[in-house]
DNA sequence: CTGAAAGCGCTTACAG
DNA sequence: CTGAAAGCGCTTACAG
């Protein structure tokens, strides 16, 4: 049916070799026999089948993305990013939204799913190391984010503390010192919430501000929870001067509900986020957040886990290379 | 290497072939012998190469979904859908981006790419109906969005006359008489813009309200595009009471740069937008907008891509549903 | 530099 | 209900 290799070995009046040998650019060959080749493929419209070129050299040249869900801003614009990374390294991303469910992670981990793939970039948030490393078959594994860390498994991390403690800084130089922080418990410690919550104690710390735990709020991390959040907390009565939400969906979900609230951002209420997604920039007022180094993170990630594949660099040792944050001061904590 | 069905079947003393049919559902096999052979499964990990059945059956179960960018909320949240419908019909999806280039369009269309897809679902925005046409193969293909409106070509359609009307017409009967239009050129009558535009002046029309020209503003369909054109309309001196976004991050940007302004929104301004991303409900003020379908527009395409690909329903009739919209009142337009 | 053969791991007719 | 054989379209040793 299709237009295989045979047939334009046979146009060209060449063996199959020799055609593969210019599709895969042999260095070798005859250029006058090359051009021969080339024409017989221009004339046929002839097309590599992937498929089994994959079943016969054992790779895919896909890479395998697992994330909780694409409608998420922040992982819909790391996913757009780490496709730029990898299509420039000639390999292509095939998507798998876990929902936040362990039963999809790991059938994500270890489903036949992997079989189309060379490697997978994972990005946890159910599973714990212990089941990842258990689940996860040879094939390499890269993890983002770091709802688990561990020195067993390649990452790219995230400065998490360091950042938290830099936001948290930010408001207290602007003179704030009640800051209600959403999106995580009194007692976390672990996970992008108890680091970024840790990140905040310690820049209270650094500034003499007593840490008050009333001020912690837990909710989802989605612009809902946010919202649900603050609400619950100016019902309370507690008092508060700044919200350090921790991600910018939570962070712009309590800023619409202030401003429904009727309260002033940021003279009465200094607002702060992390991630710095494209929407931070345009709300009213902008959004003061963190950069974590997104383009440098998805770059990291699809280099180390492509060096991995390709059996590049130190193969036993584990890789965790960090990116770079940056604070982005904008109207709503000036 | 890998455990192969040849290694099953021995295993569990079985032909090949009784292992293909275990994992096939194949319907009459004795109930032990296939007791026999799924524990074999079980005992040696075996899991199906997707490659190799690929290669064999002619059939990847993989969709393309060529889009400019997944980081624009909307596509993200489409995508997001897609590949939960596509997933429910047991395919996966196979994400491109085409950053909006009529070359990477192309090789989309045509590149080895799609040896991997058994269709492909296509928002063109740079190619026409002729070149898709001619770009295309034999796979099949639906397509998404409506820059490119064409008989001959299977797609799932938004109402975007009839929506941008219902939302024109509520700008109206909220009083509201000069209404800017951000994101279209006078003359536009195709492609999402113009049929947008097209719908606005209908509902003008009906009103008894004239057009105004000048307060069509061209821009791109971005926050900053939206920005910027609400930045040049209040330079220009041009009076507006109200503005219609032709998609939602054009009108938050524009209901950004009215608030940095200092304009009340929605006592002086009223602002609405189109597609009713997830952001909508949380910007401050809470946007108006309409509600295009999307959950519908994704399985319908879905469904319709399958059909076309396992050959149900009437092959040669082009289809062309149609998804109901529906409009979100809010805040910034009440 | 080029050719003929083997084989990746499945599914698909074809027999029985 | 099950088995033995062929073959999907490539790449990879192995010769020459």
């Amino acid at each position: 049916m299709a237009v295989t290799m045979n047939d334009v070995a046979r146009a060209a009046g060449v063996s199959l070799k020799t055609v593969s040998n210019v599709i895969n650019d042999y260095e070798f060959i005859r250029p006058a026999t090359k051009q021969r080749v080339l024409d017989a493929i221009e004339e046929l419209g002839y097309e590599t089948n992937l498929t089994a070129r994959s079943l016969r050299s054992g790779k895919t040249s896909m890479l395998g993305l697992v994330l909780a869900d694409l409608s998420v801003p922040y992982y819909a614009e790391l996913a757009s990013d780490i496709m730029k990374a990898a299509w420039a390294r000639g390999y292509r991303v095939l998507v798998e939204q876990s929902g936040n469910e362990a039963d999809h992670e790991k059938s994500a981990l270890q489903g036949q799913f992997r079989s189309l793939t060379d490697g997978l970039l994972f990005i946890p948030l159910s599973l714990d190391a212990g089941q990842i490393i258990q689940a996860a078959g040879k094939k390499p594994l890269v993890l983002l984010g770091e709802f688990v860390q561990d020195p067993r498994l390649d990452m790219v991390l995230i400065q998490n503390l360091e950042a938290a403690a830099a936001v948290t800084a930010h408001l207290l130089a602007g003179g704030r010192r009640r800051i209600a922080v959403l999106g995580a418990r009194d007692g976390d410690t672990t996970g992008s919430n108890g680091l970024r919550l840790s990140g905040y104690k310690a820049a209270l710390a650094a500034a003499a501000v007593e840490y008050d735990p009333t001020l912690v709020i837990d909710c989802e991390w989605r612009r809902d929870g946010g919202a649900d959040a603050i609400a619950r907390l100016l019902d309370s009565g507690v008092g508060f001067d700044a919200v350090f939400g921790l991600n910018d969906v939570v962070a712009l979900g309590a800023l619409h509900e202030l401003l429904v609230r009727g309260k002033r951002v940021p003279d009465e209420i200094a607002v702060a986020g992390f991630d710095d997604i494209d929407e931070a920039r345009f709300a009213s007022p902008s959004l003061t957040t963190v950069e974590p180094g997104r383009a440098e993170i998805a770059e990291r990630a699809v280099e180390l886990l492509i060096n991995r594949i390709e059996g590049k660099g130190s193969a036993d040792k584990v890789e965790q290379p960090e990116a770079e944050f940056s604070l982005r001061v904008r109207q709503s904590a000036p």
